[in-house]
DNA sequence: GAGTTCCTCCGACGATCGTAGGAGATCGGC
DNA sequence: GCCGATCTCCTACGATCGTCGGAGGAACTC
């Protein structure tokens, strides 16, 4: 295989975004979060998640008086490559190229990603 | 909701990239194409993932003599921008600048691509 | 016309995922 | 010292997914 697994549904990935964006918390303030985002989950609902999460090795716990406190054991950079690369070898056949021309087609892009783009490319036609 | 939500797991994509690829084609067919791409599954596997496949209206079949024949009923281009939006939603908050720019890094790219982004990115500058 | 082969149809089973309730410990307030 | 809030732990359940076996029918083969 190419890379390791990174195997999480929806949910499970709803709460690990939480524990990215908001930083490490307690079952509650997750679940808070959650309720925040529109998702409206119960506390035990939560609970498991973070357990299988922590099964999976995607977060890490510890206790902290009365309850556990949970930190994310794994960045998003790494589930986001895993991802994409999923993506590109499973419908792309591996090739970037024609991802990158959908989306840049597609998707607006800021002007200022479209020079960052340009300059990117700049420099690939240099190398080559 | 943005869009519809074209939910099948990686064994079901699997025998979807089967009629993609190597067009419609029976049971049996769909299952040789998938030991040639190292999936050995047995018959009825496959009869089950096309069966769910129909169900979910991504393949259709009609009768033919003995058996039944199967065909894609979603373009594998349908499928690769929904995909795409979700881990876009799920994991770079629906911006693809960062996306791309990510891609066109770590990716390389053939000189024909280069050219076309070239270009595409040409136009983008000309409209704004 | 009996055997072999191929097909469909139906049921099933284990794993995973999303969801949650209840039991039982514990703490904080009064 | 009891009460309610809060936490953990365990169990569970329905849906989906990947996997397949067996029953039963049609067809070819001799």
């Amino acid at each position: 295989m190419a890379g390791p697994e990174y195997d999480l549904g929806p949910a499970e990935l709803e709460v690990l975004k939480v524990l990215w964006e908001e930083g490490p918390g307690p079952v509650r303030t997750v679940m808070n979060a959650l309720h925040q985002r529109g998702r409206k989950v119960a506390y035990t609902t939560v609970q498991t998640m973070l357990t299988r999460l922590e099964q999976k090795q995607f977060v890490r716990s510890d206790k902290r008086g009365l309850a556990y406190v949970y930190k994310p054991a794994i960045s998003r950079e790494k589930i986001s490559r895993s991802r994409l690369r999923t993506l590109l070898e499973q419908l792309y056949d591996g090739a970037a190229g024609p991802l990158v021309l959908q989306l840049v087609k597609t998707e607006r892009l800021a002007p200022d990603e479209i020079a960052q783009l340009q300059q990117l490319i700049d420099k690939l036609d240099a190398d080559s």
